[in-house]
DNA sequence: AATGAATGAGAGTTCATTCAT
DNA sequence: AATGAATGAACTCTCATTCAT
């Protein structure tokens, strides 16, 4: 089994200082590259906005491609975090369901810019480290398919087992789309009236008789 | 109302053969932007693909950004084209539906690469162009819509009129769920397991009691 | 004893044709230098605003360097040419002087914008042709020291010989001077006041006991 | 009140080793511009002679007109410089003249190229800055003012308080003959027969009873 | 550990000139 | 004699990365 993260050389020592600094990059990073985006974006003007120097954000990674994988971790991460923060097991798994959804649906709204830089710079991450991003999303499914299955188990949900991966991944693609049409959807919903259609939409599919 | 496509200016006034040249020069950007990305694809190397100098290319665009537009365009053009070649309107709405679906399934399936290519250099379209880009995406739409309002007219679709653009949205990001999780989608379905089980999926929505 | 133009080669034969392209390509190529000097017009521009294509101008050329050539040329000739018509020879060499120098002032005035395009661009020149352009130059002065010289004999003017040469010279350049810093000399003077005060002080020297 | 100079922006911090690399720049681009001229010397070459890299070039100046501009106020700012050295405020109005003019044709005669440098480029400059180059020669000519006005006042200058900007041009522009015409001049002149015709030239019109 | 001046390969773009038609 | 599409050398400028301090 692969590790869960790749680790990016730093001439310092401190480990401490390490995620401090890296900290700074990421949140100054990640502004620029949700405006300008990856390739527009300068490793100087990364340096100015994490408040150091140029020599000193070269200290803590060894290529601009670092500071993309450390963004994209950092934002699969903040998405994982948020949708686990906001899941209580109370009830059974069709109710679970329904508050994860709503938890993702949410999440994936307010991270809007975010999401949308991930997909947009894949392609200009470093090799070897897409898999490691990839894993991420993998994990985020891995929440929706535990909860399906809880549903299955205690007779909530009605879903075959060979199914349950292809339910994840309509959930997370309904949310991705959220992200990615929002210009066309937002004409005619909101958030909350986008929530609860698309989960009357796949509750029909696991719920029926 | 806004014109359909944007002129790219040229010193070249012959119209067909600009047409002609650029063809050329979508036909190998296409293979360029799907490998290396739009960033990392130099002109050079776009124009000694097409089959000409640096200097010819400069006759038919005015800026690398142009290349990247007449790109979008034509895959998106292309997958229209495709789409409503596939179209037969025999028998009612709700079978017509099904076939576009199929053939829309079958289309993303088809130009994977060209359709993530859209998604992933939309921010780097020429500003102004992005409009025109979008247009495109609702004109496909716009095809999904015009068939479920079929059937909603000829009794063989049940669905609200205000749920119709949402409907339409779910089979494009459907279709482009496709796309962008193949990797994953791929280890558990077919084309044509996917086709039949989204196909199942968006048609309890609308053709129930 | 050089030749007084250089020749151009054309690749076309009849040497009436030549020059009426020639006096096209002059015409254009004066005014796009004007203004926006030699290095920043192209040779496109040249063959368009001359009425023909890219290949016609270098029909009649045989690089952009001898437009350049032919306009400074044509320039020359000009101020010769208005100058010759202004003259009159009658009355002594005093008299004829004053007219002179009226008329110099004058065309210096008139074709400011060419004037200042010779100076500005002689370094351009094609390497072996600013003799030629140089030679213009002195036949004007010539012109002064001619009726300096006719003043002398008639006894209206009195310097010595060996001085002709720097009068004639102060003449062309208090003419320059109204070209080259019109900027600064209009806000106090007009073109008229400019005469009478220089020509006093030109006669003060040749007039004096 | 503008200004007296335009900053140009730098990459660099250190004020200092601005001005050093700024002073090398400008030290082998006036040669540079002098034998080649501005346009057919390239930023590689201007680097080169500096003595730096071409990206180390970019860190001190914005564009290639950029040097140009500070080529052209080096310039200005040397002939200035010279002339005061020279000037002596012993006497009366009319011996300062005498020395100053002296002073300044020599200055002209040492910086010969360098000053038909700025005559020939001046259209070439960063749009905006060529107010603050004219300014530097209003400033030249402000010393000749200066001194005419102390001889009007101690007497022994005379000529009226309105011809004083003429003859204050007059002086600057007979300067620059020396530099235009050398070619022609130095064939009959010596620079100090020059200087000592030109001179009374000018004597005469303001010694006069 | 932090700085920032220096580097230079490489990018996009221009344009004088050619030559087949 | 006229056309204009094609060429490619050469230009200005950028920016990720290094390294002496």
């Amino acid at each position: 089994m692969l590790e869960k993260k790749k680790k990016i050389p730093s001439l310092v020592k401190d480990p401490k200082l390490i995620e401090k600094r890296r900290d700074q990059i990421v949140e100054a990073a990640v502004e620029l590259f949700i405006h300008k985006g990856f390739h527009k974006t300068t490793t100087r003007e990364i340096a100015k906005a994490s408040g150091f120097s140029i020599g000193t954000l070269y200290e803590y990674i060894e290529s601009k491609e670092d500071v993309l994988y450390l963004v994209c971790d950092a934002i699969h991460a903040e998405v994982e975090n948020r949708l686990r923060e906001a899941l209580t097991f109370n009830g059974n798994g069709l109710r679970i369901l329904k508050m994860a959804l709503r938890s993702f649906f949410r999440v994936m709204d307010q991270m809007n810019d975010r999401v949308l830089l991930i997909y947009q710079e894949t392609k200009s991450l470093p090799s070897g480290t897409i898999s490691y991003v990839l894993r991420r999303e993998e994990e985020i499914r891995g929440i929706f398919e535990e909860i399906l299955r809880t549903g299955i188990q205690d007779g909530s949900i009605h879903i075959d087992e060979k199914h349950v991966q292809l339910m994840a991944d309509n959930i997370l693609v309904l949310g991705e789309m959220w992200v990615f049409r929002r210009w066309a959807l937002r004409k005619h919903y909101t958030l909350e009236e986008y929530i609860e259609k698309q989960t009357a939409l796949l509750l029909r599919e696991i719920t029926e008789k």
